[in-house]
DNA sequence: CCAATCTATGTAATCGATATCATCATCGGC
DNA sequence: GCCGATGATGATATCGATTACATAGATTGG
């Protein structure tokens, strides 16, 4: 590969020139073109890398996901990517597994690619890794918590989750369901635990403690939902309504309910989490606790950004969404099922 | 920050040595162990920035993509980040939006990174840009196309998507249907044109030829499919199936038909492209032709990685997987819709 | 006991850019 | 016609690592 000094000899001129040339400070109009066909006989694309070693930035931020291929997170990537360009921005992008471990080795190669912010979701915490969340916390890097915050030392764009579920649960309570069943996963999930806070709660204000075996905790698949709750069907108490605390366990619930020949809202209720494009042409037609995917996305890449270019300096700064309840009626407020309205507004 | 000289200073030695701690060589027990403390004081990080300057290369993968939010992508860029990490490199990820510009600003900005392979698919060609495609086609850098192959010259992982909408097609046929529209993307993307390609063949084995107003060209939103679903149900002699060719457009169609008061297959027929995790869950049952978006990400990171590493090496290698027909119930195949089973083997 | 070998380490050039500082030619004004 | 301002350019140190080469001290063997 070709390098500004190759440029240069064949410009005919010295490496400061070619360089001056790309930031566009004054070069005259005949080494200009002198330089021009040594870029294109040369092929010549300027090193970023050497730049950035000199220049101490690197344009890239970092963002660390636990699973693109869970379809909560997309939206908030496509966001965050759309965002990062605007600003002349890259983005490197590591998906944990929600392995804290796999979590600390993606910081350790973006801090050391230089990386000027990063947007985490946190895995959650691991015993064994007490010294590395620690770090986490002082790392001299700005660091923007995305969906799960581990310390309220960063700025962070969070759902107030626990309003969310409440809200959802209520709205079940209202519509008289006194046995409702959890189906969340497991793993210590922070966003999950605050799903079940905001239940718990919802459920103590009616006087109702649930029942151990009404908190299911599982992974976070289709499959896995799906068997839970067949167990759950197949008790002779079942509940009459269930709540999930994100798409696929949400998914793995309703495939249980129509595999054991049950209709949802009918036999049983369903309230979900989480939102897809999708949501408008799924039956039954959900009622969900929808996060805001691509706000979360935009408002935490932009925090970022500005921390980075000091547009934004001061404390910490907490930013917390509201989830919706969008009522549909898989909780069978609505009983009209011929009639799905679409709405073509919506992309 | 600190630098490696910082941590030579702190403990004494030149940053020779603390460079070989680094990197595994012989270092005396007892510089090995001020050097540890020194790193753990300054929590010094080591520039991988200025050491991939030195050794000229960047362990860093590029990966090219329309929109992650389109449903299809996530399981492709899961995979490959998987193999990405599994052989010591991290992905830096880019969405075009089907634009060709952005694409070459994307191509530019990884080359400017020094990636060392870039995973692309391939936004459509757009007339002004034809210098752009000529020099994709010779940049001295390991480029896999994934998905869709703009030119010969180049490894490529790619979908049979004549045969594969050929064989949805032929099912529809075979089925009875002699009325079937084609809802497809716009824009001149490849896949959807070789789909188009498929959709005709097998049509022209039967004598028929489709009319023009059965091709219906749309923007891959599930808005923008549901439009133009509303208008081709409206018309007095509305075909009998729909194939759409991707995910989002499968979603629009359905949306318009149960919007209609249509039942799906029983009114009309439907054969959807592309699979998700929670197509066993969705109502009706759609029969589709299944890409396997898993299987192309893993064979084109290995066959970029090898590419980069050596291991792979001579003439260019077009890998052509099969799409698979899934027969389901929207086709009108089965018609038992109390049971729709659940495979809990599926995640 | 000294040459030969090995080990641990330092010195300094290098990767490919940028940017400071110096230099030199040109030009307008008085 | 001389002086200072302006503009174009070159030489060079620098960013933070790696590594070839040199060197000094320790070890080994005959």
């Amino acid at each position: 590969m070709a390098n500004i000094r190759d440029v240069a000899k064949l410009a005919g001129c010295s490496t400061a020139t070619v360089s001056r040339f790309f930031n566009q400070k004054s070069v005259s109009a005949d080494t200009e073109r002198r330089i021009k066909t040594a870029i294109d006989t040369l092929a010549f694309s300027p090193n970023i890398v050497a730049r950035n070693l000199k220049l101490k930035r690197s344009g890239m931020l970092g963002m660390i996901i636990p699973d693109i291929s869970e379809p909560f997170f997309p939206a908030v990537v496509k966001t965050v990517e759309d965002v990062a360009w605007a600003h002349d921005y890259s983005l490197m992008l590591f998906n944990t597994q929600e392995d804290e471990n796999r979590e600390s080795q993606c910081v350790d190669i973006l801090r050391g690619h230089q990386c000027e912010g990063i947007l985490l979701i946190k895995a959650p915490p691991s015993p064994e890794h007490e010294r590395y969340r620690a770090k986490l916390a002082t790392l001299p890097l700005p660091i923007v918590y995305l969906d799960r915050s581990p310390d309220a030392e960063r700025d962070a764009v969070l759902v107030d989750n626990i309003t969310g579920a409440w809200r959802g649960v209520q709205h079940l309570l209202k519509l008289g369901h006194r046995r409702i069943a959890i189906v969340m996963m497991g793993r210590k999930v922070s966003t999950h635990l605050e799903r079940l806070e905001g239940y718990r709660r919802a459920l103590a204000e009616h006087g109702i403690e649930p029942a151990g075996q009404d908190i299911i905790q599982t992974e976070p698949t289709i499959a896995d939902a799906y068997s839970a709750t067949i167990q759950l069907l197949d008790r002779a108490d079942r509940p009459t309504a269930i709540f999930a605390t994100n798409a696929r366990l949400t998914l793995g619930v309703i495939a249980a309910i129509k595999s054991r020949g049950l209709r949802c809202p009918d036999d049983i209720s369903v309230l979900g989490h989480d939102g897809f494009d999708w949501q408008d042409v799924f039956e039954p037609r959900l009622t969900i606790v929808d996060q805001p995917g691509q706000l979360m996305g935009r408002r935490a890449a932009e925090l970022l950004i500005g921390r980075i270019t000091g547009t934004i300096n001061g404390p910490v700064r907490r930013v917390v969404l509201n989830p919706e309840l969008v009522v549909r009626e898989s909780c069978g407020v609505y009983r009209d099922h011929t009639t799905s309205a679409f709405s073509a507004t919506q992309s």
